[in-house]
DNA sequence: CGGGATATTGACTCTTATCAATGCCCGTGG
DNA sequence: CCACGGGCATTGATAAGAGTCAATATCCCG
């Protein structure tokens, strides 16, 4: 079964106040203020069935959302980068869990749900929205891959996923190991690796390293993407 | 491939203008009227890459929402039932499909996204963040299904679902064909079909009709939803 | 340099898909 | 009222794709 230990030994946050006044606040009409907090590789940001009181923005690193089943088969829904936002639920507790996938910087802004004080402001509402629609957008695509895609089409389909949302630069840094990219697309990491040789193999890829990947050929890649 | 002739060629909907003060209304700050709409069985409500410009209330019948690839493959989302708004977009674009299972009466209210006018009323933008959030939920439990679970847990999970929506009587009546239940599930029919037999093999369930399921064991069938 | 974590590759198994035949149910028309 | 036909569902035989188990290989990081 898969290895959470290194996840469950969670470090401790060191959170700090910073005034939302700069970039980093969610937008003008939002809390005053979100708390920093920094978390290690590997280690929890929430989990599963804690309560839940904030959203949060990624402001460096990589943050993997995912769900377990009892007997610890794991689905990421979605890794975050940095400007994204996540944590949103319709009620008090978290039905996913976040954890540091590098070293990662957060800031956390209080938000209890349609409740909260912050939900009588229109902007924050619109934002939220706006977030939950994209989520929901970005879910709903998934749901497609895991469902209806095979091993390869999965694989290209998160490659050209992340170009894309790394500036298209058509070189990529993967930030996490094959078993996580594995567990976002429904395989195991064994089925990632032979995808991998296979794509390299046909020269549509090349590994500078495992985590390196050079992106040679992306008309042949959207087109396989299915 | 997938038989969707059917579906494509639409039958006209029948629209009528409709009070929002009764208990269609989605709230009382909504648009003043919705807009009542007949839809026969196996039509289309509105196709992928179609602009968007409303939400949606099924007001009887059964909603299936969907997505293609390009070959044919298909991946449905969710159904909706009665109670239950659908057709919410981040953009101005339809992401997925909605089709009657069977004949279905739908309120559609004007919605044109954050932009619209509607949008400065904090109940709507609250409902609405509500709408998206449980669908974000039920997306990424779904994501959970289909990418880690197995055929037998699926169709499980599946009928639990459907009892659980309709209020937990242990007999169900199921709106939709295996052929739609097998691409809710990332299964074919045939899969479905066989798990069903299984079920019934070991007395979890009984079958009055193929659409009729008596679930016999709640707490097995809890306990193998995984 | 050495060692642990991560990744690749190979051999084999198992689940689910595919292809094909048959059965069943229900509505329609003779 | 019964027979027919068409859609839907079930069942069977076989194939294919991904999983599992196991043996290296490679890469960091100290």
């Amino acid at each position: 079964m898969l290895t959470q230990s290194a996840v469950h030994d969670t470090a401790r946050p060191t959170p700090s106040i910073f005034p939302a006044s700069s970039n980093y606040a969610l937008s003008n009409s939002w809390a005053p203020v979100g708390l920093v907090m920094s978390f290690g590789r590997n280690t929890e940001i929430y989990a599963e069935g804690e309560a839940s009181g904030h959203v949060y923005k990624v402001l460096s690193g990589v943050v993997r959302i995912s769900k377990l089943l009892p007997d610890g088969r794991r689905q990421i829904s979605a890794f975050h980068m940095p400007g994204e936002m996540f944590g949103l639920e319709v009620d008090q507790i978290h039905h996913v869990s976040a954890e540091a996938v590098t070293a990662t910087k957060v800031i956390a802004f209080k938000w209890d749900g349609l409740s909260d004080a912050s939900s009588k402001h229109l902007n924050v509402l619109r934002e939220l929205l706006g977030l939950a629609m994209q989520g929901l957008r970005h879910t709903q695509d998934h749901l497609l891959l895991l469902g209806r895609k095979n091993a390869l089409e999965r694989l290209v389909a998160f490659l050209l996923e992340i170009d894309a949302r790394t500036g298209s630069r058509h070189i990529i840094d993967l930030a996490m190991p094959r078993h996580d990219i594995a567990d976002y697309l429904g395989l195991t990491l064994e089925t990632v690796s032979r995808m991998f040789a296979e794509l390299k193999e046909h020269g549509m890829i090349r590994l500078e390293s495992a985590r390196r990947v050079h992106l040679l050929d992306m008309a042949k890649l959207k087109a396989m993407s299915a």
